[in-house]
DNA sequence: TTGTACGCGTTATCAG
DNA sequence: CTGATAACGCGTACAA
């Protein structure tokens, strides 16, 4: 009938129906075939079939602490990084059986912790948390409490969790190795105001590396406002005159920014100025002959954070905190 | 201590604690304060602050049939549309004080299903699907089955589920009326292949309406395999040759490929065809001047879904299923 | 105004 | 090999 909800199907209606107790379903649906008779085996095989039975998630997850369910709480899902590592994440919670539910912080500190409590709430086994760096004194609380975390590519500053993470430091020498190698003779660094772990992270390493490849000070140049992102642009040409220079972007949108500000202002790459940056996203192909970009491993990164979990939640405290860091590749092409 | 993964506090160590039985602190959790001294009302509220008591979720959902959760699959997670879309989701179901299990279905009805089974297994309230299209007589069956769905974006031919989708006809009206009026005499209309209601349903209308606006057969052109774009794109050139024309995409996607091969061909937008169609995203307004596009709902739709969510969760079997549209944005650009 | 006792659907511990 | 029976943490008649 349309519209009648009929009644769940229980495992004692399985029993029932089967002629044997509940605990031998339960058995049966957890594989102890050794305690029971191919008889039994079968005709609970059949009986299931016969009704549809399916078990309850929640029940068994009540009774044996394990819901096979992780939380992932992600800085800002509108990125293009996120759904990369959603995928990653998914794809490979599939293969261990694991459900994801997903939380969006927009990088508020005050969301990502009430998420964190609702996820705690709701029995996750663990959390893939991509932080927005302003929990860390919770986070080590809960941590404490016997959650289970691990961190996708943003770090905090306690040496506390499991963390993965792209391989900036050898990506960013990569391309200052390449830049010098095409005749670049200066280099500046764009990037948006240093408010998380990663852009601090980059704009560090940019500025420590520097002097191994060029002459003078490392450059930074910080895109606040969009308004006033014309300016930013002019002083950086006016300073490198009368050098082959280059910009280095700090992420994807920090690229795009500056490729806006060059086409309002009428600056043309490689001609006038070479552009290259952190994030390769699919459109950065399509302008001007292409840009040069550092391509993330975000995918594999997903992966990994499940991969730390699964060994978290099996091998309990195996140890120190790890720090997984995963390989870039440079994507050359025609803006430098 | 670190590490001493100290036991849960439960209702039972509150009741011990405030001197009440579990029953009272189960009233004072769902509010029902009238059946309470004031007193026992404030005693209450210390205790479960100085324990740092949280209800468990999964006990209170196993017996009150209700888990706050709502499922959410979507085709592609890593289309530029979903992540909007479970933004708006997201931030909706919030102030329902829902929580959302996500899944990505990979475009695989396979997968689609078994999402749902599961998600149905961890008694979610609800699920609110952007379908593969795939299976619609399996969605029937659970939906007898008492579950509560409303379709993202995409439709299914049975007329039985809430809908929330783009005003797809309105916007096309729109803008081949702007096309029209700008001296453009035909229009090719340029799609992936008809696989799933969106693309069959836009590609659709463009038909029928096309003789209301210019002369001759409407001209509709598959991107299939990229290698083939190029001879498809100059199939279009040629047979067009003598008046002025202009390309329509059936999505992002479309744009995204259009665009790469007009730039391996040397076409120039708009001097040699104009270009425009559905979906604005970010770096649209970037190549060659900005791209005429049709600006989508998405994160309305989101909010849209998980309203009629929440009404057929509270008014249960409110009437007849009803299909929401929401109207779209034309935003005019250099490319046309 | 408060408490007792049972049930939600499973799993785990016994004893046969 | 099998089955009572007691949890898991919470909600709710029903009784007091």
């Amino acid at each position: 009938m349309a519209g009648a909800k009929r009644k769940k199907v229980t495992i004692v209606d399985v029993a029932a129906k089967a002629g044997v107790s509940k605990t031998t379903i339960s058995r049966y649906l957890n594989g102890k075939f050794e305690y029971m008779s191919e008889e039994s085996r079968q005709r609970i095989a059949d009986v299931i079939e016969e009704l549809g039975y399916r078990p309850n998630s929640l029940a068994r997850s009540l009774k044996s602490k394990q819901s096979f369910v992780l939380g992932v709480i992600v800085s800002d899902i509108t990125s293009p990084f996120s759904p990369i590592l959603l995928k990653g994440i998914s794809d490979c919670c599939d293969r261990y059986g694991y459900r994801i539910l997903i939380a969006n912080s927009d990088d508020e500190p005050r969301k990502e912790r009430d998420y964190i409590m609702n996820m705690i709430d709701q029995s996750v086994d663990g959390i893939i948390l991509n932080t927005t760096g302003g929990n860390d004194e919770f986070l080590r609380e809960t941590a404490d409490m016997g959650m289970k975390f691990v961190l996708a590519d943003r770090t905090i500053d306690l040496d506390l969790f499991d963390t993965v993470h792209s391989a900036d430091r050898d990506a960013i020498g990569q391309m200052m190795r390449y830049l010098k190698g095409v005749g670049y003779e200066s280099v500046g660094f764009f990037t948006q105001p240093l408010t998380n772990s990663t852009r601090i992270n980059r704009c560090q390493i940019f500025r420590e590396v520097y002097g191994s490849y060029f002459d003078g000070m490392a450059q930074v140049y910080f895109l606040e406002k969009k308004q006033r992102d014309a300016n930013v642009m002019q002083e950086f040409m006016r300073r490198n005159i009368d050098t082959k220079h280059a910009i280095f972007t700090g992420n994807g949108v920090a690229t795009m920014r500056v490729v806006q500000t060059m086409r309002d202002l009428g600056i043309r790459f490689p001609q006038e100025t070479g552009l290259c940056g952190f994030d390769d996203w699919e459109w950065m192909n399509l302008v001007g002959g292409g840009l040069t970009t550092i391509a993330l491993p975000t995918y594999d990164v997903g992966k990994e954070c499940v991969k730390r979990m699964m060994h978290l939640l099996n091998y309990s405290r195996a140890g120190e905190p790890r720090r997984v860091e995963l390989p870039c590749t440079l994507q050359i092409r025609h803006s430098t």
